[in-house]
DNA sequence: GTCTATAAAGTGATAGAC
DNA sequence: GTCTATCACTTTATAGAC
């Protein structure tokens, strides 16, 4: 009768998976301990052996979803060819889109996670972690996509990456509100023009 | 010993303005009955005598917060002379910010508003009624900046307003996470400028 | 109408058998 | 290590005295 042991560690990551899904699902609220280990199909005592608290476990998973976070989205390292900076990213845009009307719960529940770390003093820094790894990854996202176009940013990489960052939230929450797939193509198409008339064509012979 | 008797419609206003307060400081999870009627300075059994449940004043005070929105944050109804759209815009989006350095709690309760209501099939309808107003009120901001201009707007006002209200959101939700002055000012410098770019000079003589 | 008291159903966390 | 059972507490909501 007595279930196999497991590792810690394992219980640990398979609580934080647990904890994810119950997190998309039912929102941060409905995240209860209760709620998490029947989704792992544990006991509850067994999330207090490899976790000494619920917050323990929310600041594990937010750490979770921010290392992971963004491989496919905004950048894509395999496109490559030169195209124009406009079509890059429209393109970028769209797979962002794609990526959350596809898993809206995903998205919603990094929304979710990131006010729900604003309100705890001691959770606060792993919010700002979390959008630190945002504006890397925008900022990587745009710099490829300048290289890839052959044009140079008129304005600090920093400050752009804050604007697609800012931007994207923006969509996110709106498309979350009201599910309007027309209005948000618009706005990714108008977000795409503003953003490439930020660049300039580079110099010719780039490298000379 | 017994108090004095209050209106239902009193009561109600006053709870639903200390639960403002009450998620402004401490978010929607803390805002309990009781911390409410603690607020209030009202015993649990008036809230209930006042709202059926927890949840009606939720959708009251979302409602509420919904109906006297926006009146000074990006409109400014005062400033009528003729302005370079630029201008205008980048003032609006300091105004803004302003307003949300100086009660960032304030916008803090209106996104913890927005997604509370996005995990209820039955508020729904209320986060959608709160962005319909927002996009109103960035449509009708944006028309006057227009006419102040005399500039024409090259893309359809629900687009663009769209795209300024997903602007400001996400610029809140970054500010809120890192607090960034300097990082935020840049941000509403870039968007005054990419905003901008979407509007051409009206021909001269506008009315004739 | 307004109160105190309490019901009924949660919650995070722990004790202690195995 | 893993379980069941339970503690101590909080939550929304209601009964019933006044």
């Amino acid at each position: 009768m007595t279930m196999t042991r497991i590792p810690a560690v394992e219980r640990r990551s398979a609580l934080v998976a647990a904890a994810l899904r119950v997190v998309a699902e039912r929102g941060v609220a409905q995240a209860t301990t209760r709620a998490i280990v029947a989704e792992a199909g544990m006991s509850l005592a067994s999330f207090h052996y490899a976790f000494a608290s619920r917050d323990e476990l929310m600041a594990e998973l937010i750490r979770h979803v921010v290392a992971r976070e963004g491989a496919a989205i905004l950048g894509d390292a395999e496109h490559t060819e030169p195209a124009p900076l406009r079509r890059i990213l429209r393109e970028g845009l769209q797979r962002y889109v794609d990526h959350l009307t596809s898993d809206p719960l995903r998205e919603k529940a990094m929304l979710e996670l990131t006010q729900w770390a604003l309100r705890s003093p001691s959770m606060q820094p792993l919010a700002r972690l979390q959008y630190e790894r945002y504006h890397a990854l925008a900022a990587e996202a745009l710099g490829s996509a300048a290289a890839r176009s052959g044009t140079l940013w008129l304005h600090p990489l920093p400050d752009l990456a804050r604007l697609l960052v800012s931007l994207t939230d923006g969509l996110t929450i709106a498309w979350l509100v009201d599910n309007d797939e027309g209005a948000t193509t618009a706005l990714i198409d108008l977000a795409a023009d503003t953003l490439a008339a930020l660049g300039r064509p580079a110099e010719e012979s780039p490298h000379r």
